[in-house]
DNA sequence: GTAAATAGTGAATCATTATTCATTCTTTGT
DNA sequence: ACAAAGAATGAATAATGATTCACTATTTAC
C-alpha cells in the first residue's frame, strides 16, 4: 500500500525512453553502429549508463531497435512509392529511384543499414529489412505480371536480385571512407548513378531495352 | 659473424607460415573468421601463439591473407570461365553459374567471404574481392558489346549489379542458420535458384527474354 | 666448442567496454 | 510524515582473447 506505477511515471519513463532511442539514433548517424558508445549514448540522453539497461536487454537489443526503426521508415518510403499510381513497371521504377536517393541522401547511417559489420542480432534485423524489400518488390512485380507490363518470371528471385543489384551498386558510393558528405545536393532524377542501376534492374525485369 | 639465415632456415620458416595459412583456411572454412581463435590456430598448426605474431602483424592481417587467398581461387575459377570459348553473353553466363555453384558447394566460406561481418582490413579485401568480379565481367561485357551480343550500355555499372544480384541471391542459402550442410550434391546446370538468379542477370545484360 | 644471432615459446598482460549492483533518490498511498 | 516500492545512479567489475616479451632453444660461422 505505499508506490504503485502511476500515469504520469509511465511516461516519464517513455519519455527518457524516447530519448534513449533519438541518442542512439543520432549516434548512430553520425558514426555507424561500431562506434557508438553505450557511455556516451548515457551522456546525451542525459541518465546514468544503467539506466540504459533498465530500457532495454543489452547494447545489442538497443541496436536491434534502432535498426528496425531506421528501417521502417526507409521500408515505408518504398511502400509509398509502390502503392502511387501506375502499373507495376512504373512503380517499380518509382520505388528503386526512391531508395536510392533516399540512401544517398543519408548516407552514414545508410551504409550502416545496407553494409556496416554488425553483431548477431542486428543483423538477423538486416536480414529480415533486405526480405522486407524483397515482399514488396515481389508483391508489385506479380501484380506487373498480372497486367501484362513484366513478363512472366519467378517474382521472389527477382525480387532478391533486384534488392541485391541496388545495394551492392550503392556500398561503393556510400562507404564511409568514399563519401565526402556533399552529396546531399542530389537533384531528383538526375543522378546518373540512379539512373543507371535503375535502367539494369528494370531492364532485368521487363527484359526490354529502353 | 655466427648466426645467418639460411636457405635451410628460410624454408622451414616458409613451412610453418604455410602451415599456419592452412590451418587458419580450415578454422574460417569450418566456422568462419568470427570464431577462428589464435590460439587453436597455432595448436592445429602445431606452432606457439606467439609464433603466429613472427609470420602475421597481428590476427586480422592473417585473415586478410586468408581473405585474400580464398578469394584468388575463386576470381581465378571466374576468369578460366570467361577465357573459354563463345560470345561474351555465353561466357558470362558460365562465369555466373561457376560463381554460384562453388559459394553452394562450400557454403561456409562462400558465406565468409560474400557476407560475414568482419574487421575494417578484412572488409578492405572483401571490397576488393567485389571490385576483381566486377572487373571481370565488366571486362566481358565490353566484349560482349564489342560483338554485339550485348547491347550498349555502362558495363561498369552493369557488372556491379551483376555482383550484387548474384550476391545477394546466394546470401540467404548460403547463411549458417539456413545451411544444413547437405547442398553438396548439386548437380551441375540442374539448381533452380542458380537458374534463375542467371535468368535475371543476362536478361538484364541483354535485354532478351529467354 | 663457442659465441653471436635469430627463432620459438606461452604464461602473463593489456585493453576495451558492456554490464552489474549496492546504494541513493523519488514517488506514492495512507 | 512515513514506509513501501520502484527508479536511477555510476563506479567497480567482468569477460574475453589478442598481443606481448622475457626467456629458452636452435642455428650458424669460426
Amino acid at each position: 500500500m505505499a508506490y504503485r506505477e502511476t500515469e504520469k511515471m509511465r511516461q516519464r519513463k517513455a519519455e527518457a525512453r524516447k530519448r534513449i532511442v533519438n541518442c542512439t539514433y543520432q549516434c548512430v548517424a553520425e558514426g555507424g553502429f561500431r562506434s557508438a558508445r553505450v557511455t556516451r549514448i548515457a551522456g546525451l540522453a542525459g541518465v546514468a549508463t544503467g539506466t540504459i539497461y533498465r530500457h532495454f536487454e543489452s547494447r545489442e537489443d538497443l541496436f536491434a531497435e534502432i535498426f528496425r526503426l531506421a528501417t521502417q521508415r526507409e521500408v515505408d518510403k518504398v511502400a509509398e512509392a509502390l502503392a502511387s499510381a501506375g502499373n507495376g513497371a512504373e512503380r517499380l521504377e518509382r520505388a528503386l529511384r526512391q531508395f536510392a536517393e533516399r540512401a544517398l541522401k543519408g548516407p552514414q547511417m545508410a551504409w550502416s543499414l545496407i553494409a556496416e559489420p554488425v553483431d548477431p542480432k542486428v543483423e538477423e534485423e538486416r536480414l529480415a529489412y533486405r526480405k522486407a524489400y524483397a515482399n514488396l518488390f515481389e508483391k508489385a512485380i506479380r501484380e506487373g505480371i498480372e497486367e501484362g507490363c513484366i513478363p512472366d518470371q519467378d517474382a521472389r528471385q527477382s525480387s532478391t536480385c533486384l534488392v541485391g543489384a541496388i545495394a551492392e551498386s550503392l556500398v561503393g558510393p556510400l562507404s564511409p571512407t568514399q563519401t565526402s558528405q556533399g552529396n546531399s545536393a542530389t537533384q531528383d532524377n538526375n543522378d546518373p548513378l540512379v539512373n543507371s542501376i535503375i535502367r539494369f534492374c528494370m531492364q532485368g525485369l521487363t527484359g526490354t531495352r529502353r
